[in-house]
DNA sequence: TCAGTATTGAATAATTTATTCCAGCTTGGC
DNA sequence: GCCAAGCTGGAATAAATTATTCAATACTGA
C-alpha cells in the first residue's frame, strides 16, 4: 500500500529510465512477485544494475526488499477491498461515488504513519508545545489546511499567527524569536514566497516544519523537520482532495499529541465554553 | 494463509529437522521476512542445504518462493485483524491515538449517506451548478470548511465569494440575484450572523442551503436544502475534528457531483495550469 | 548383521543481487 | 558558447544468496 503511494509520489522526480520502471511497477505490481530483478529490467528494457539502483533510491535495501513490500501492497489493497465491501457497481450513481471516495481516502490515511517516520511526528509536537508562538504559512489550497491548523493551535492557546498575504506574512515572521517555530504548509514544497519565508528562518534561527506532499523538494530540504502528506490517486479530481484531506489529518494528529502533551482539559473547555459564547445570540 | 496450514498439515510426516524448521517457521512467521536461508539454518541448528530441501519437499521452488509465502500469509492475517478487531491497544501511544483517530473518522464519514437524504444532496448540487453566484458564509471553525468550499467551486469556475467579516458578508448578500444561492454552514446552526443573513435571502427569494450538525436548528429549518454533517464521538477533543471533517467531505461530495454534471475537464485542467503557473519561481 | 533407503551437511555450482567504474549527458557558471 | 561538475545509466565484476551434488551417517526391515 504504502510502498506503491511511495513510488506514485516521486514520479515527478524521476528520470525517464526510472519513471519507466515506476509505471510498469504500478502498472504491474501483481506480476512483480515472480520477477528477478533482470527480468525487471528486461521487461522494462533497461539493465539490472539500474533497477537496483532505483530500489535503493525510494529507500529499500534492494530489489528483494522492494519486491516484498510491493507483494505486500498488493495483498493488503485485495484483502482490504474484499473487506471494506469494495467499490460496488450498484445501479446508484451517487452511492457509487461517495463509497469510491471513502475508500480512497480511507486508504491514504493510512498510509501517513508509513511515510512519516515516527519520532519526526513526536519531534514536531514538541517542536510546537515548546514555541513560543508559531507563524503558519500556506497559500492557494494549501491556505485551507493552515487555517485549519491554526485554529487548532489556538485552541490550545497557542499564539498562532497567519496571514493570506505573503508579503505580510514575511513582516510577521520579522517577529519571531529563537522560540518560535515557522510551519510551513505547500503541496509541491516549490512555492516561492513559502521558500523565502524558510531562508529567512535559517538565517534567524528560527525552527522550521514543512508539511509537504512529496518525499524530496526545497521546503523539506529547508525544514528541520519535514513531515509528508503522500497521496497518489489517477483521479485528477479525486487527488487534490485527498492529499489535502491527509495534510490536515496530520494536522489533527499534531494536535492531539500536543493535547496529550500538556494535558490541560481545562484549556479545552475554556476555549469551547468562549466558542459556545460566541454561538450564542 | 494457506502456507502456514500446509506446513502444520505435513507436521506428522516430517522428521527432526524438518519438523524443526517447520516449527520454527510457525511460530516465527513474522521473522522470516529478513531471513536469509542460511540465516534460517543457524536458527534451527542445521545447514542451509537442509533448509532448501525442506522448502522443495513442500511444493515450493526453493527458499524464496516459500518465503514469500509465509510473508503473505502474515501480512492477509494481520490485515484481517486489522480489520475486524479495530484499535487494536497496541503498546505504541501514537500508533495508539492515529489509529483511533482513523478508525472515528472512517466510521464517522460512513455514516454520511444515511444521515443525508440522497435527493437532497443531488438538489443541492444542481442548485449550485444553476447558481450564478454562490456566498458562502461560515464563520469561527466553520470558516475552515467554508474555505475549502470556496476553493472547490472557484476550481469548477463558478463565482464564489467569501468573507471572514460578517458585515461585510451582509454587504455581499445584498449584490445576490434570483439565481444565486446562499451557504450557510455552522456547526450548531445556531449562529446569529447566519440567522440573519437567512432571514435577508428568505425575503428575498433567493435559495438557501444548510449546512449544520444537528438535525433541527434555526438554520436547518431556514434553508430550502439542508445538509448534515453529524457526528457524536464521545471524545471531547476528537468530535470537533470529526465534525468538521464530515462537513468537508460533504463539501467534497458536492464538489465530484459538480464535476460529474458539467464533466467540462479542460476548466479544471485550465485551473491546474493556473496553479501550476502560481507555483512556479 | 547387513543391504537398502532415507536424511543430513559440506562442498560446490548456479543464480541472483549489489557495487564499481566508466561513458555519455545535462546543468550551471563563467 | 564552452568547460567543469554532477548526474544518469549500463557493462563488468564482486558479493551474496540459493540450489545441487555427493559422501557420510543413521535408520529400517529382513
Amino acid at each position: 500500500m504504502v510502498c506503491l503511494l511511495k513510488i506514485r509520489g516521486m514520479l515527478e522526480h524521476m528520470s525517464v529510465i526510472e519513471r519507466k520502471l515506476a509505471d510498469f511497477i504500478l502498472d504491474n505490481a501483481h506480476l512483480l512477485r515472480d520477477y528477478s530483478s533482470q527480468q525487471l529490467a528486461d521487461a522494462v528494457g533497461t539493465s539490472q544494475s539500474s533497477v537496483v539502483k532505483f530500489c535503493q533510491k525510494l529507500g529499500y535495501k534492494g530489489y528483494p526488499d522492494l519486491k516484498l513490500a510491493v507483494s505486500e501492497a498488493v495483498i493488503t489493497a485485495s484483502t482490504l477491498q474484499r473487506d471494506t465491501t469494495e467499490p460496488s457497481h450498484s445501479a446508484n450513481n451517487l452511492h457509487t461515488l461517495v463509497e469510491q471516495l471513502q475508500f480512497s481516502l480511507h486508504s491514504h490515511l493510512r498510509g501517513i504513519m508509513a511515510v512519516n517516520d515516527e519520532q519526526t511526528l513526536l519531534d514536531a509536537a514538541d517542536c510546537l508545545q515548546g514555541a513560543d508562538r508559531v507563524l503558519i504559512a500556506g497559500f492557494g489550497k494549501s491556505a485551507i489546511v493552515a487555517h485549519d491548523m491554526q485554529f487548532r493551535l489556538l485552541q490550545l492557546g497557542k499564539l498562532a499567527l497567519l496571514h493570506s498575504d505573503p508579503a505580510i506574512t514575511l513582516q510577521l515572521a520579522s517577529t519571531l524569536s529563537h522560540d518560535s517555530v515557522l510551519l510551513l504548509i505547500s503541496e509541491s514544497g516549490q512555492n516561492t514566497d513559502l521558500l523565502k519565508l524558510a531562508r529567512f528562518a535559517k538565517q534567524q534561527h528560527i525552527r522550521i516544519i514543512s508539511l509537504t506532499s512529496y518525499k524530496t523538494n526545497a521546503l523539506s530540504l529547508a525544514a528541520d523537520l519535514a513531515l509528508l502528506a503522500l497521496s497518489g490517486d489517477e483521479n485528477v479530481r479525486v487527488n487534490p482532495l485527498l492529499v489535502q484531506m491527509a495534510q490536515q489529518h496530520l494536522c489533527h494528529i499534531l494536535y492531539l499529541l500536543l493535547c496529550q502533551q500538556q494535558n490541560n482539559d481545562h484549556q479545552l473547555e475554556e476555549n469551547s465554553k468562549l466558542l459556545h459564547v460566541l454561538e450564542q445570540p
